[in-house]
Parts: structure tokens; sequence; C-alpha cells
DNA sequence: TTATTATAGATTTTCAAAGTCGTTAATGGA
DNA sequence: TCCATTAACGACTTTGAAAATCTATAATAA
């Protein structure tokens, strides 16, 4: 079980949207020679946090993404959830109704995770890290 | 991000053994019966709960495998490790050392879902669940 | 000895993630 | 009005790990 890829990719552009002077938008050409992967792929990602609201876009001559909201109100579960999806990690073919314990306690537990990542704001990271 | 099949396959084996009288061991014939999958595939999942110490198996016949441990002290987390590995949830190719906030932030995520994971023991589950 | 059952390794199949390619739409500047 | 720039979109290919099968071997009780 890990977070796909394209997790890795979203947070750390985040992270440098979060970095970068706000009055300039920020091109996916630059995040993504930054980030070492192409621009195509990329655009998905950016694309997805986009349409959840974390950054906005513009095209054109000058375009590309800022954040949308303060970086004090964007957490990590906010971004996980923006490019993994909100399914639970364990889901069962059968559906054995609600009385199912077992998908319980893996929903409770991951809730536990959840709340943590959630309360973990992207700005929290800003101010001690280094980009590099 | 989701947990294998096979993780939930254990987790069905593990609860049924729990369930099962413990003066005759189960063979992985009737448990992959029961559970829908097909023997061999089964009893690969049963060898990693074997090698974890979940359980014991007996080879030749009349053999099969029960409980190594008392079901109060099977923990959900161990099923799980015994399939997924431990290996954490979130792994750059990179390495910029532990001065990676970015890391630490998902592994105490993590460490979250884990504790309550650990906490949950199978035992609870045989309580009050039917089996199918 | 023999039927039974777990273990092991090699192999194939399946399927979603990872990545590419070509096109379209929107925008600012010349 | 035209053009260079940049995001968005959909179809497609590649990759790799999980899922599953097949065959052979080892251990054990009867
Ligand atoms: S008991 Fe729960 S996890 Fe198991 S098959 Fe039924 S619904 Fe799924
Ligand atoms: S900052 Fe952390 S997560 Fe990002 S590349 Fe470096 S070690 Fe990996």
């Amino acid at each position: 079980m890990k977070y796909s890829q394209a997790t890795d990719y979203a947070l750390h552009a985040m992270l440098y949207l979060v970095t970068a002077a706000s009055d300039k938008p920020v091109g996916v050409q630059l995040l993504a020679e930054k980030l070492g992967v192409s621009q195509t792929y990329l655009s998905k990602m950016m694309t997805k946090l986009v349409k959840a609201g974390l950054i906005q876009s513009a095209p054109g001559a000058n375009g590309g993404y800022r954040l949308r909201r303060k970086s004090e109100d964007i957490s990590f579960l906010d971004i996980i959830h923006a490019i993994e999806g909100t399914a639970s990690l364990f889901e069962c073919s059968f559906d054995h109704g609600s009385e199912c314990l077992i998908q319980q306690v893996v929903i409770d537990a991951e809730r536990q995770m959840e709340q943590y990542l959630e309360n973990k704001k992207i700005a929290d990271l800003a101010k001690t890290m280094k980009t590099e």
C-alpha cells in the first residue's frame, strides 16, 4: 500500500507555489523542470488541484498557477484527496452491509490518519523548509 | 491508495481461524472454499502469516493451520504488516535526509493509523461477528 | 508406504498507474 | 487582427506490481 507518485509530485508542486512570490503565476514548464517530470504529465495533476479548488490557473501569456486559498488553509489531506480521491483503502467485493466490523475498523483507523493530515497545513512546512 | 486484496483474504482467513474450534487444524482447502479464492494463491498468504508468527502450520494428514498466539494478542496491524510489509506509504526517490518534513508528516500520520490498528485485536471481532 | 497437506519457485495474466502525443481553447501582447 | 504562450482535454502506449496459475518438493500421520 503506497501513495501514488502523482501525490508526491503534487505535494512538491504545492510547496513550490507556497514559497514562490504570489504576484507572478508559475507555469507548468518551470514546475516540471524543478521536479524532474514531464510537463504533460504534471499538468494533469495541476488540473486536479485546480478542480479541487486549491489553486487557480490562468491560460495565455504570463499565465500559470497560483494559490487560491491562503497557505494556512491548505492541508496535506486536501492535496492527497485531490490526487488520490477519497475512496476508502479497504473495500471488499461483497457488501455485507453496515454491520461489517472489518470495514468499520479499517475506516476508523483511516480516519485517525486523515485527521492528522487535515491539521497539518502546507504553510507549516514552508516556514522551515529549504526548497530544492 | 488501497490495501491489496491479499490483505482482505488474510483478515478473513484469520477471522475464520479464530471462530473455528482450536483442537482441529484448518486446511487451506477449506479456507479457500469459504473465501472463494484458489488454494494455491491463498496458501501464499497463509505462509506469510506463518512466517510472521501469527499462526502455525502442520503438514501431512490432518494438518493445516491454527493460531499460534491467543486471539487477544493478535492485532489488525499484525495481519496487515504480515501481508503488506512495513514499508512507509510515502517514499520519494530522492533522499534529502532526516530533515525532510514532507516525509515526516506522512510518517507521523501513518503512525496514528497504525496505533489504532495495533489496539484492535482480532478477538474483538470474533465476539460480535457472524462468520459467513 | 501412501495419501494428505504445506512450501517453494517459476510462470502467466490482469489491470491500474505512469507517461506520451496531438489537439483545442483561452489570454495577453504586438 | 494576428501571434506566441499556456492550460485543458482525450486518446493512446508503456510499465510494473498485484493477482493468479502451474508444477514440483518436503513433511507428516495413518
Ligand atoms: S465481512 Fe465485511 S469485509 Fe468481509 S466480505 Fe463481508 S462486508 Fe466484506
Ligand atoms: S524534500 Fe523530502 S520528499 Fe521531497 S524529494 Fe527531498 S526527501 Fe523526498
